[in-house]
DNA sequence: GATTGACATATTGTCCGACAATAAGTCAAT
DNA sequence: ATTGACTTATTGTCGGACAATATGTCAATC
């Protein structure tokens, strides 16, 4: 055997067309917002059935790059970043990643979206960090509300940050971490040190101190391990899925 | 209207039947490596056509949970990272990620990988990236095996973290990011400070000594930043997909 | 003994046609 | 302005059919 051939690949109709859909998204040739042709239509345009057709159809809607414009009519949609971090997340739990590994990329990007919104944060947004501040602080006691307001101010920050890439990235964070702050919030009761370091971030992304919102991000997050590891949950068990079906 | 109630939620049946099966396997009720029945079986279990069952199995087939025994039976699969990060790597395309964008989260990401491998790179990955390196140094003219060797390096490194949440936050780096290391590496031509960078990474990791490999890899990274800014690729242009269908 | 060929079998891929379920529009009646 | 009845377009689901492909078996061949 001197010469090898490269194995065949096959792929079978569905995939081809679900292909052939994606490109001419990305490439921009269909633009989102744009209603794509009803199934008969396409199916005629690809010279496949309706059954064959609909299989690729599926694929696409599921990554989210398609949606629906009144639950019937298909529409070239911009994906939401929880729709494409749920199947990041299925694979992380799959792969039975821990709460530690979690935490070290958080470690990694948290800090980083406190100091891009040092200088990117609108006055909007800011306003919205102190409602939710406020909020915070009425709520300190009530642990399932404090948990929300947690979770949002952490989604605000990195809003705040105006970059996709990290929302991206961050987005198995939202699914498999933060619900853990519930029993975090539980062993550090009451929340007093969670509003300190909320405060402190928020003041140096309205006075526009990187450096600040930096650090006190990462003591926040320091707060949070040591959260984990005296609750019930151990730090180097693997993350689950909270029973999501949101659909 | 004092009431409101909640807009109901009617998912049409393939949306269910893949949802279930989902749990099944997120539950570890179905391991990873079980064939599943055929699709005539499942699609009785659960009470629907063939037809239904399949657009079903679509949707898990793409997010990678589940694939192929032989190309033709249905199994439990642990979905690699790189079928997961294609989806996010098309929504990021769609969102219009800019290179500074994925710039931002790399210098998140990327110095973290290196301070991590230092405390978890095994032997064998150690000699693996000083087989690298030395490709490196005999191909620095060659852009084409200079950029392989590039990308693979860091590849390396991360996956010497030993973080599967890490390696899935950074896929999308692999698809849209270091593609463009092509232009940089033209920029810098020659790889000089590319093997240096390198080298001292590679250096840190060996010695254990976490500050040095983030530093290089800062540093690295830096250059990286400089090469996009002289290539014709603008830092604030969005990233593309290099019509990757690797299927 | 290893390779080939012929055959049966199981499973997925694709097609076709049909009908039910749902959303949107029109128009008249109240 | 709201309701109700009707029409129409489109998706959701069904059932059955056959082609294409992988597996296994067994005999024939060298």
């Amino acid at each position: 055997m001197n010469h090898n051939f490269p194995k065949l690949v096959r792929p079978p109709a569905y995939r081809v067309v679900s292909e052939e859909i994606r490109q001419a998204i990305l490439s921009g040739e269909l633009q989102a917002g744009e209603l794509l042709p009803t199934e008969i239509e396409l199916a005629e345009q690809f010279g496949v059935t309706r059954s064959t057709l609909r299989e690729a159809i599926r694929i696409l809607e599921d990554s989210g790059i398609i949606g629906r414009a009144d639950r019937k009519r298909l529409i070239v949609t911009l994906p939401k970043t929880s729709t494409v971090g749920r199947s990041v997340s299925s694979a992380m739990v799959m792969h039975r990643v821990t709460f530690k590994e979690l935490w070290q990329v958080a470690m990694g990007l948290e800090p980083l979206a406190g100091k891009l919104a040092c200088e990117s944060a609108t006055e909007e947004e800011k306003e919205q960090l102190a409602k939710n501040l406020q909020h915070t602080a009425n709520v300190l006691d009530d642990h399932k509300q404090l948990l929300d307001a947690e979770i949002e101010f952490h989604n605000l920050v990195a809003a705040a940050a105006h970059n996709h890439a990290l929302l991206q990235a961050r987005a198995p964070l939202n699914d498999l971490f933060y619900p853990a702050w519930g029993a975090v919030i539980r062993a550090l009761s009451p929340g007093q040190r969670i509003l300190v370091a909320h405060q402190h971030v928020f003041d140096a992304i309205c006075n526009n101190q990187p450096q600040d919102a930096e650090k006190w991000m990462e003591k926040h997050m320091l707060d949070f391990r040591r959260g984990i590891e005296m609750g019930n949950l151990g730090f180097d068990q693997p993350v689950t899925t909270a029973a999501n079906n949101p659909l």
